[in-house]
DNA sequence: CAGAGTTAGGCGAACGTTCGCTTTCACTGG
DNA sequence: CCAGTGAAAGCGAACGTTCGCCTAACTCTG
């Protein structure tokens, strides 16, 4: 069905190593009638190379494998395809890989090596308490991932999730609020700890230490983060302001305070987090800290490449948040605490 | 770096064939006890099996390629996701490749090509016109689309437009609205034709034909459908009700409405398409018509497969759409013309 | 105990490349 | 005139499999 090296070098009269070393090689000299004849007889039999022939020989794939827990998600749908990009611009295809309730961890990686990938790229957060993952990721393969991965040895790309707790902090407490909640992820996960971290120690550092009634753990989905701000204003009716550990929860956020007959924000401020595209369609529109995905997904392909082109990388790299001021927060009404 | 048959083979003293036959093969007997034997060794020295070899030999790479245009949408994302989950769970592999501005279609296409895929699957709705794309995907190789394909000859599959459109206008019309306007995709995409002629249809039907001011053509975008809502109701301040497109746009249009001084749904009604995640989110929460983005993916995989397993498949199939009624509609205050 | 049948495993070829080495041949300079 | 040189092309082996066919040895059967 596919037309070979064979078949073209038949037509032009050569070997089939010398219409190798024209089409695709980067070996050997060919004097220039031949070349162009070789040239064309491809072009009249629409030869294509084969990259599995290629990749047994060469013993490379030139392809990366993506393993991603849910890709149905906007942050990891947007580092998925930068990654991509990324690697198709540097000549490598992309493989990729679920994880989810059906198949496990382990099996998603076999797959990977099956195919030989050059290397992989992680995006699957849920899965960083996996030992298993863990294990099947530490190995030859050069791997980059942009979670924990349980038992470390695995370079590691992200943004400053401390600096992010602090950021939002610290604009809420710039508008002179004092009586701050949060609705967080959940607490077993490496982000939401740091986040806390750096929320925490900012509020400390104003002298506002953060209490307990004040912090409750929700799903990252909408209606976790509807539920968790319901239970924190039941909790403490009297914050002013709230910061939300990502973007979706809340928008679940702003609906639990328009159900509660609140005005946003004169009543009550609100920061997400992440800047997910439609978060400044939001009503009011969201301030949130952005997370950069894409230049993460971007980032992370690149060293990933690096990497397998035999360049020592980083075992940590950090990308930098950024605070987008929209219309979600404002001074509270009542200067006392 | 990789262990290979043979390798384990000499670990389990037998030919590398006869431990081809017991770990990767379907023919050919081996006794209990060198199984048993092969299997350790295997296991012992992590054997790996090459698919790049295999597919060499078998002439089938077991893989589809997933050609999309902008998987950032979350439609499109949710629909890779679902075809390559539906393609993994029959053993292939899923290669993704993007197109954009800087790369072009059939690029992207030979790309695939080298890598031998089964089969691909399309989900670049922004390239229906781009006769080049068509002419790369017509061949003997497998290929399904979820949108079309410029010169057709390629199984498509997708939602009824044409009932998306009337879902959507029966819908207003039954709650009394009599002046309704639209914000559209761009009026050059099949979709946008096919849902304008199911709503023109159905307007007309009931005696209420659409006159042109009150359509406004956008981008999907939330800014184009920001901007189209203030635009239609510059042309016409009496409609009541708004059919836009997509969720995306509607959130624009939901933005406009509030900037304008409207009371949702009570002063203008609004209809979304698409059913998004986070539409029961919105304020108010968006009447609109689920499309069934992940069905499509997996049924569209399904065929894919099917066809490539040899089996005739529908050259177009069409999955029902329907009609989520939240919050956003309601009837109009006063009924008059 | 010969011949047939069965079973386990080996063997060779093929898939489509790449790559280093060898061969061929024309041309050069001493 | 002949060894030496260099360019152009060919050749063989290898990459890790699968698969059909072959063979050796064992088990029956009469």
């Amino acid at each position: 069905m596919y037309v070979s090296l064979k078949d073209v070098a038949a037509r032009s009269g050569v070997s089939f190593q010398t219409a190798s070393k024209v089409l695709n090689g980067r070996s050997g000299v060919v004097s220039p009638s031949t070349r162009e004849r070789i040239l064309r007889a491809a072009a009249e039999l629409g030869y294509v190379p084969n990259a599995m022939a290629r990749g047994l020989v060469r013993q490379a794939s030139v392809t990366v494998g993506v393993l991603a827990d849910d890709f149905s998600d906007l942050a990891v749908s947007q580092f998925v395809l930068a990654a991509q990009r990324a690697a198709a611009s540097r000549g490598h295809g992309a493989l990729i890989s679920s994880v989810h309730a059906d198949v496990d961890a382990e099996l998603a990686v076999r797959k990977l090596l099956e195919y030989r990938v050059d290397g992989i790229l992680v995006a699957a957060p849920s899965l960083e308490d996996d030992p298993r993952l863990g294990d099947a990721l530490r190995g030859p393969l050069p791997v980059v991932s942009i979670n924990r991965i349980h038992g470390g040895g695995v370079p590691t790309i992200g943004s400053d999730h401390a600096v992010t707790g602090a950021l939002a902090a610290e604009h809420l407490l710039g508008l002179g609020h004092r009586r701050i909640g949060t609705v967080t992820g959940p607490r077993r996960r490496q982000v939401t700890q740091r986040r806390m971290r750096g929320f925490r120690e900012a509020l400390r550092a104003a002298g506002r230490p953060l209490p307990e009634r004040r912090v409750v753990e929700a799903d990252w989905t909408y209606d976790g983060g509807w539920a968790a701000t319901h239970q924190l204003l039941d909790a403490d009716p009297t914050v002013t302001a709230v910061f939300v550990h990502n973007d979706v929860m809340a928008m679940g956020a702003l609906k639990a305070l328009h159900e509660r007959g609140l005005r946003l924000p004169a009543d009550c401020s609100v920061v997400g987090c992440d800047d997910l595209s439609f978060t400044g369609y939001l009503v009011p529109p969201l301030t949130t800290v952005r997370i950069p995905f894409q230049e993460t997904g971007e980032r992370a392909a690149t060293l990933l490449l690096d990497r397998i082109a035999g360049q020592d990388i980083p075992a940590r790299d950090l990308l930098p948040v950024e605070l987008v001021v929209r219309e979600s927060t404002t001074s509270p009404k009542d200067g006392e605490e």
